[in-house]
DNA sequence: CATCAATGTTATAGGCATTTACATTAGCGG
DNA sequence: CCGCTAATGTAAATGCCTATAACATTGATG
């Protein structure tokens, strides 16, 4: 969540002893990740955050009207990484490939289980009105429109027609962001040992595809 | 999740003005499961459930070491109800059919979406810890083995070989949660609208059972 | 019947969320 | 440059919550 951090955190430089702040929303909400990240979202404060700012307890809400409004605006920054990480994954594959799509499954998976608590935050209530925000709307939605967009080129250069590319995308997201969570709760490996979830995302969309093709025909 | 609560609370008759509550632990776990299904699991607050089973703040920590273990004992009902609901669904379906298959599925959806707040709680810091507890082990257990069962019979039935079923169940479930909560956040119908999870499910799996019975010939 | 372990109660300490009243400062019009 | 106002901090206070400790009641057991 590199670069999502730095496109939100537009730092000033560090007016260290003044009475205002200068930056003080952002630095809450990079404090509050950082908290988040360490110890999750449950065990989160919004007065230590301040503390970590080097603010007073009721400093935050002067920028933020109460907890919720403020790992909202977490979620937004968790959100534009996943988007960020969903680009990222593309550089070097052909669009509308089998690989491309894979690739981009496997970046979520990756997201997910590197930010565990992130993904906790993102999927709960917080996140729920985050998404709903305009704001988030796009970034979310950019995703999403990547993989629709390869699910096109794949089926033009495929020569399969009569598929709602959109509803496949739905599908195909269901099936990482659920393998991504039973990744993240150590239930892949419950049944059967050290199993991969790159591994099994990539068979199972290979198999989904074939699947695809066959009925298309 | 009315059978999964009968079980566990084996209710005395009400002892009214009796200084000991003889019952308190299970009518906590239910108070409890009553104000998550009302309010969500992020407001619950130990002391009102205790408020609600008519007992003093302290009470619960008599039975409860803090806060997380009451959480974790709603999990481990939440975990029988889904088994529960697994089994209902097998009901009048013939084993190893596609049919059975989907209508576990199905239940599962079903499940989650008229329990969301349970469901949060559930795939949360505290459902992971009940999961790992014995006694939820055999329930979680339960569902999926019956997936596994049944996708035995279907590969035996139709002459599949060469599937590592479990592997397969995986995949299955995986596909089944992240619908459900893709489903249970508003996201099915953001890109595709009245987009139907039971549906999804249904094609979904149609499809991939193509793409098994191509492959493994 | 006396005692002990289990199970409740009250009182208390320490944290957090949020609000209110007050303080400081930045920026803007004059 | 001066003074005003809005923005942004602080300190103090309220009320709820978690958790613990010290004390009370009771059922069971010998």
């Amino acid at each position: 969540m590199k670069s999502a951090t730095k496109t939100v955190c537009s730092a000033k430089a560090d007016c260290s002893k003044a009475y205002h702040h200068g930056n003080l929303r952002n630095e809450l909400i990079l404090a509050a990740c950082a908290l988040i990240e360490e110890r999750g979202s449950s065990d989160f404060s919004v007065a230590e955050a301040a503390r970590r700012a080097g603010v007073s307890n009721a400093a935050p809400y002067r920028h933020f009207r109460d907890k919720d409004e403020l790992l909202e605006a977490v979620c937004e920054l968790g959100f534009l990484g996943l988007a960020q990480s969903a680009q990222d994954a593309l550089e070097g594959q052909e669009p509308g490939t089998e690989a491309a799509i894979i690739a981009l499954g496997h970046s979520y998976i990756r997201f997910v289980v590197s930010h565990r608590h992130f993904h906790d935050l993102m999927w709960g209530q917080h996140g729920i009105r985050a998404m709903s925000t305009d704001t988030a709307e796009d970034l979310r939605g950019s995703g999403f429109y990547i993989l629709v967009y390869n699910l096109n080129e794949m089926c033009r250069k495929e020569n399969i027609v009569g598929v709602d590319t959109t509803d496949l995308a739905t599908k195909l997201w269901g099936l990482v962001h659920g393998l991504s969570a039973l990744s993240m709760t150590s239930q892949l490996d419950r049944f059967k040992a050290d199993a991969d979830p790159y591994e099994m995302l990539s068979t199972a969309s290979h198999i989904f595809f074939a699947g695809l093709r066959q009925s298309a025909r």
